[in-house]
DNA sequence: GTCTATATTCCGATAGAC
DNA sequence: GTCTATCGGAATATAGAC
């Protein structure tokens, strides 16, 4: 099927999230999917391609939200991607950013371009959502919109961390706290 | 020696900050202490051993950092810790709740134990310092001490992870718009 | 596209001598 | 405490049949 090989890629996501790049195996992806070591190393020769394959399919996720949200208030395009986040914390999984940049060093070239590029391109989104909202005068902050960004992907990033450790309800506490210094119209129970 | 069981700890410290705790083996420890494989599981037997052994120092150099500096204003607290992260930015190397956190599934107890008590040390200090701080007038911010200081250590956490793929600089910026945020009359250029 | 079968390498771990 | 030697297993990856 050519529908193998997005199940895979979606199955290598989630264990990404779950366990880390270098935790998980081959037979993590093809025991549950029915199939042989040796069909998923036709669609991804090596674990770097089915890397970079997740990595794709991310960008393109990001690039579908800047499409589809881009019209709307700043403040709702943070909304949207908080809900992203909101929806893992409560599945105990991770971010891409926050699993596969601890891993970094470990990788070569170009799974480490595509993590980059991955980056890079949330950062973009957030930035421009962050600097259009205080145009707006929907969200109030400080400094450069890219500085604030940063801000706000490493609380969203570390609430999925930490909220492993020291509980769930992390993720509201620490959000909350970010959408009020931000003066946001809105919180996590309104998600 | 007795003295190979701390350059054990010390050098596997370093690993796991530099390519995570599932990345390095045995041979990454024994080669540069010009040991064996068998003379570093003398010393801890199984891999999560040495895992729980690197946290206990960590946790021991956060009781020790919290005994000297306990009688600081807030904020001087806060600047040795930044300090700390400060300089783990210019090596590249993360800290230990970055590393260990994403591959938390991965532990069994007690590792996953101590990774907790490790964040709630951390979590406690700033959360004492940043109270502390509120309280002498040198530090200002809205909300819980406790939720202000998930913020500041998710600043901190985030911004060694975010500063490997997006510039040594990275570090830097978010933490002096974490300063400006908290009006604290110092910045990274002072430290 | 998926299979069987296997190559290769590496890893964590242990036994027993010194 | 460290060594030599080795075990058992798992991991990534490939060759060739179907």
């Amino acid at each position: 099927m050519a529908e193998t090989r997005e199940q895979i890629i979606g199955l290598a996501d989630e264990l990404i999230r779950e366990r880390g790049f270098n935790a998980f195996s081959y037979s993590d992806i093809s025991e549950p999917l029915g199939i042989r070591n040796s069909a998923v190393h036709y669609h991804f020769p090596t674990k770097a391609d089915l890397g970079e394959a997740v990595v794709d399919a991310e960008l393109e996720r990001v690039a579908g939200f800047r499409r589809e949200l881009g019209g709307l208030p700043g403040d709702e395009q943070l909304k949207q991607l908080v809900s992203v986040f909101y929806k893992s914390s409560k599945l105990r999984l991770i971010c891409l950013m926050g699993s596969l940049t601890p891993d970094y060093n470990t990788f070569e070239e170009p799974l480490r371009g595509k993590v980059g590029e991955m980056c890079k391109e949330v950062l973009s989104w957030v930035t421009e959502a962050l600097g259009k909202a205080r145009e707006e005068g929907r969200l109030r902050f400080e400094g450069e919109a890219r500085d604030r960004a940063l801000l706000v992907i490493s609380s969203l990033l570390s609430s999925l961390l930490l909220s492993r450790v020291l509980g769930k309800e992390t993720f509201q506490r620490m959000l909350d706290q970010v959408l009020q210094d931000l003066g946001a119209a809105w919180r996590i129970k309104d998600i």
